[in-house]
DNA sequence: AAATGAAACAACCGCCCTGTC
DNA sequence: GGACAGGGCGGTTGTTTCATT
């Protein structure tokens, strides 16, 4: 299907944009709405794409934007949810008040990328660039089999985080046409469209899971050692046993990514199919960031009753129940260990003390540089995925989170 | 002071999804 | 169901600024 441009560029200016320029498009906006983005630059006396003045606005002329240099708090959540959301500005976006995606891209692509790199950290994994030296030993298999458990808890935290949060929004939103629609709910499989789908085609890139999950996979082979017999995730999973009382998630390697874009080379295409016994549901549907923009709310996240909402959506129902405990001993699962975690991220490692450490690196074998070697490492990505977590599970998120 | 390269920033491009007709 | 418009998104490129030689 061919298409037209999106709008004639002949005789259109291109390039930075002018005071004045910027000036007739906020009072143009000001006054009447931007409307349609394609009619808005004749209507305001403009000599620009209407995409290219959409952009404009949305970047730089909004009055709700922050600019300038990023905090040191801004930083961390950058890296923490690149970690977690690989490179979706926009859902990054959300989590950093007044900051646009398209910012948050430029610094990560200018500083923070760099910056990782220069660390010996592989900006695009989060793991160290000699992760190698982690797999290569007779513990293989029993890290594959972590990768695959650690794999699949982040996903259904994930997802089933984000039914529950969905479900919760539908409530508050939508609680008359709740009492009339009672759609079966996570009969979701492949071919599911409104609950998991989204998670695991244009939101979920496929290369996310794997991605957080290598780094978690190391993370796992060592923090293991000191929840054997305690009944931490090893004694869940042990075996390989992907199964879950609740649900089950397909892990479909190389197989070419459902979107063509941004999928990298990395085609792990995840398959979520939720076979739970769930005695209500989401509704069957999904409160959608467009919803609530028409519906003048604004981002939901702001809103108390949504962040109050999240955090006591994990107590309705019995799937949600089961979700709660879940979800939570998860997280929990994650943030402790018999030897406790230090609150203080990896992240804050990267931020703080990258100089110390690139100082005390330097003059030492070039292949530790910046990653450490042996509990150090450990530590390091224990820290710094605890760190994720801990961000992921106080942030009140919102719909593009997952 | 001029030249050069690196870094930082702003904006554009192309693809894709969604809604409407 | 297909065509199209509107808009979102991520990648990339162009331009400017700064640092170094």
């Amino acid at each position: 299907m061919g298409r037209s441009p999106c709008c004639d560029k002949v005789g259109l200016k291109k390039g930075p944009w002018t005071p004045e320029e910027d000036q007739k498009l906020l009072d143009y906006i000001k006054e009447h709405g931007h409307g349609s983005w394609r009619a808005l630059p004749s209507k305001a006396g403009l000599q620009r794409c209407g995409k290219s003045c959409r952009l404009r606005w949305i970047n730089y002329l909004r009055p709700d934007i922050k600019r300038g240099k990023f905090s040191l708090q801004e930083e961390q959540t950058v890296i923490q949810l690149h970690a977690l959301l690989g490179n979706r500005w926009s859902a990054i976006a959300t989590h950093l008040p007044k900051r646009t995606d398209n910012e948050i891209k430029n610094y990560w692509n200018t500083h923070l990328k760099k910056r990782l790199a220069k660390m010996g950290i592989d900006p695009v994994t989060h793991k160290p660039k000699n992760d190698a030296l982690l797999t290569g030993d007779g513990q293989s298999k029993s890290v594959a089999n972590l990768s695959h458990i650690a794999q699949w808890e982040s996903a259904r935290l994930e997802a089933e985080a984000r039914l529950v949060r969905e479900s919760r929004l539908r409530s508050n939103a939508h609680s008359s046409l709740q009492q009339l629609a009672n759609p079966p709910c996570f009969a979701a499989s492949s071919s599911s469209t409104s609950t998991s789908a989204p998670l695991l085609s244009k939101s979920e890139p496929p290369a996310m899971a794997s991605r957080s999950l290598d780094a978690l996979k190391a993370w796992n082979n060592g923090w293991s050692r000191s929840t054997e017999g305690n009944g931490g995730i090893l004694g869940r999973g042990t075996g390989g046993d992907l199964e879950s009382p609740t649900s089950t998630l397909t892990f479909s390697e190389n197989v070419p990514p459902i979107m063509a874009r941004g999928g990298g080379g990395e085609n792990s295409v995840a398959m979520i199919e939720f076979v739970g016994s769930s005695s209500s549901c989401d509704q069957g549907g999904i409160m959608r960031e467009r919803e609530w923009k028409e519906e003048g709310i604004g981002n939901p996240s702001q809103l108390p009753e949504y962040k109050e909402g999240f955090e006591n959506s994990m107590s309705f129902t019995s799937h949600e129940m089961t979700l709660s405990i879940e979800a939570t001993w998860t997280a929990e699962s994650l943030r402790t260990s018999d030897n406790g975690i230090a609150e203080e991220g990896f992240t804050n490692l990267l931020l703080n003390n990258t100089d110390e450490r690139s100082q005390s690196d330097g003059g030492g074998d070039e292949s530790e540089n910046g990653s450490g070697s042996g509990t150090d490492y450990y530590e390091d990505n224990k820290n710094y995925w605890n760190s994720i977590l801990n961000l992921v599970n106080s942030s009140p998120s919102d719909s593009s989170m997952f």
